[in-house]
DNA sequence: CGGATATTTGACCGATTGGTAAACATTACA
DNA sequence: TGTAATGTTTACCAATCGGTCAAATATCCG
């Protein structure tokens, strides 16, 4: 008599690890462009070319399936605030994490969404890990920021809402793609929307943060 | 024999009007908390206080519903762009978007998570609007800016990625707000993040255009 | 090979979905 | 007041939802 759930073996073989890598893709596509409530099951089980009940044989539950997408793919999601150094040059160090952050937009569409969706609805399921390590991240690279504001190295200013500052204009171009495709217009179809975004922002946040910046 | 859709009547009663009022108002509060198809008919009868058929009666589906929170909506929404004024000092015309976007953050976040919800998932309801008056709009309001930016009165910057970015830093504090909160911790729980917010992103924006700012 | 284990599927379940039909209640107005 | 039009509700529908089950099939390994 089988197992009931491969989630109960203690080894995961072969076809485990790639029918869940199978069932995690398509639950990334079919979650970021409709949110939890919004996705069906069947719906990720075509994209995954796979049984509804083959999907429920990986994993238990609908509710399981986004958590194990959520814990995958948070890690590196914040992989480019983790990076921020504080021995870096300061106006360097902001510029790349907006570079970072900018690529991420581009290349990871759908993992920003995830999060958005997830958020944007008030985020009954990852409600702990913002509180959490989110807000401990968070808090440790204000901190860097601080010390930066502190020795007049970029202007005074809180460093929580650059944060949220950055975070915002980056992953705009990830969330709201079909808004900002609309509105430039097909000629900026291609990815040289991100380049002209780069230039921008890297300009007003650089411009934005110079200590001898003149004050209003 | 009834007349089967208040719709098709052409004068609207008294009745008329109250009952579709309390039912917008439902749908804004269910639509922008879960996304059109994470919303049910039940749930925002169930908050309009009215039964199921009964909405049926007033909206012939949910679609129907969901088009006529858009189109009251968005109008309202785009006054704040409506109003940059072309004759008006660069810097303060900047300054006052930033504040009124912000405060319609604070003060209607179902709006803006109304919308929010929709462009994330592919904006599938209101591609025409955006294409068409939306683009129009920012159209005519980036034309302002680059003569702004042509006199020198701002620093040279592409006028579409700097409407963007006003738009997603203030609106960031409407969609995500649980973020926001999550990482602020309780002791800004109270509007005090909204005051903030407005100070750090005039300083940044302000900052960031200057045109004597000295450039990277 | 052969049997144990792991994987896959079709048929099915109760609950919920958007929406309808028709009976019933209320309102407006001559 | 009477009656036609408007408004509301109960009961219901087919389709779809998340999830189960048992039987069928594929794989692993001695």
């Amino acid at each position: 008599m089988a197992i009931p759930r491969a989630a109960k073996t203690l080894r995961r073989t072969r076809i485990q690890e790639e029918k869940e890598e199978q069932i995690l893709e398509a639950a990334l596509d079919v979650f970021s462009a409709r949110g939890f409530r919004g996705s069906t099951i069947d719906q990720i089980a075509e994209v995954a070319g796979m049984s509804k009940p083959n999907l429920l044989y990986y994993f238990r539950t609908k509710e399981a399936m986004h958590r194990a997408l959520i814990d995958r793919v948070l890690y590196t999601w914040l992989e480019p605030l983790r990076a921020f150094d504080a021995e870096g040059n300061p106006e360097e160090e902001i510029r790349s994490y907006i570079r970072r952050k900018l690529e991420m937009a581009r290349d990871f569409p759908r993992e920003s969404r995830l999060f958005a969706n997830e958020v944007l609805q008030g985020a009954p399921h990852i409600e702990d890990e913002l509180k959490g390590p989110l807000k401990q991240l968070v808090d440790e690279k204000a901190e860097v920021i601080r010390a930066w504001t502190k020795s007049g190295k970029i202007v005074e200013c809180d460093p929580y809402h650059l944060i949220f500052s950055i975070w915002s204009t980056t992953q705009h171009y990830a969330d709201f793609d079909v808004q900002v495709r609309a509105v430039l217009g097909q000629e900026h179809a291609g990815d040289e929307r991100f380049e002209d975004a780069a230039r921008f922002l890297e300009q007003l946040f650089i411009g934005g943060l110079r200590p001898d910046s003149p004050r209003p």
